[in-house]
DNA sequence: ATGGTCGCGCAGCGA
């Protein structure tokens, strides 16, 4: 079984890049985030044509966030489940997949250390753990794929000592980020890439992605039963190439896992 | 040379 998950930055903007990718790619399970796209416009024809269910949440024009699979949708929360008529920002939407618990998450960025905003990321985190102590079991099959907006250590930056303590980077989302993996999960690319220097964003400006001076914030966070039988994983930096691409490229991981 | 780009949607904000 092979996962991905990929900020595509405008799901309209890059549904051409998305489908060639699906095409070469083969994923079974692909978590987007950032769509931006609301439900009813979700473009699901053109992503069955290729053989994929999906499920969306969007508010259009910020946010939003989907899953597709090849081998089942089914269960689909939206968001933390909870029962308040305003579901807040389309940033979480779980379904379970081939007998996997998926959730594709778009943390929130923060904006600056200390403000508002980066509280609100720092409660969002928290909310997330909480619903997997509520409601998910970490000795079954179970992955969380998307852009944390955190770079879980200065292997993940490109000049730690420039960002230090700057958003994504900083000891209190950091400290979220492993108080979530405290629950029950492993960081599948760490598996197989001890490395430094490997990125999943790199800002558009100033030529950021030529000069390597990316990030890695987008994760696929995954329990034991999974990480045990992980086989292979791919930050594809050929998909943040070329013509209009998103920012962040996706990230890919295999594992010996019939659905 | 201390900025630099996108996407949204039509000004300027967010990332």
């Amino acid at each position: 079984m092979r996962i991905a998950t990929w900020n595509v930055n405008s799901l309209r903007a890059r549904l051409a890049r998305v489908e060639e990718w699906i095409s070469y790619a083969q994923p079974d399970i692909l978590c987007l985030q950032e769509t931006k796209v609301a439900e009813t416009a979700f473009p699901s024809l053109a992503f069955a044509a290729l053989g994929y269910e999906s499920v969306a949440w969007g508010q259009g024009q910020w946010n939003g966030v989907a899953i597709l699979s090849r081998v089942g949708v089914t269960d689909v929360v939206v968001g933390f489940g909870d029962q308040s008529t305003d579901r807040g920002e389309a940033r979480l939407l779980w379904a379970t997949c081939g007998g996997v618990r998926v959730a594709s998450v778009y943390v929130p960025n923060g904006r600056m250390v200390g403000s508002e905003h980066f509280e609100a990321k720092l409660r969002w985190l928290d909310g997330l753990r909480r619903q997997l102590v509520g409601s998910c079991d970490p000795a079954s099959p179970l992955v969380i794929a998307g852009d944390f907006n955190v770079a879980p250590d200065d292997r993940d930056v490109w000049d730690a000592t420039k960002l230090h303590g700057a958003t994504h980077v900083s000891e209190p989302e950091r400290l979220a980020l492993r108080e979530l993996q405290d629950w029950g999960l492993v960081d599948a690319f760490r598996l197989h890439h001890e490395e430094a220097r490997l990125y999943s964003w790199w800002d558009y400006r100033a030529g950021d992605f030529h000069q390597h001076r990316g990030l890695r914030i987008d994760l696929v966070l995954v329990t034991s039963s999974l990480a045990d039988v992980s086989s292979y994983t791919l930050i594809d930096r050929f998909a943040r190439k070329g013509k209009l691409p998103s920012d962040h490229a996706p990230v890919l991981v295999d594992f010996e896992y019939q659905p």
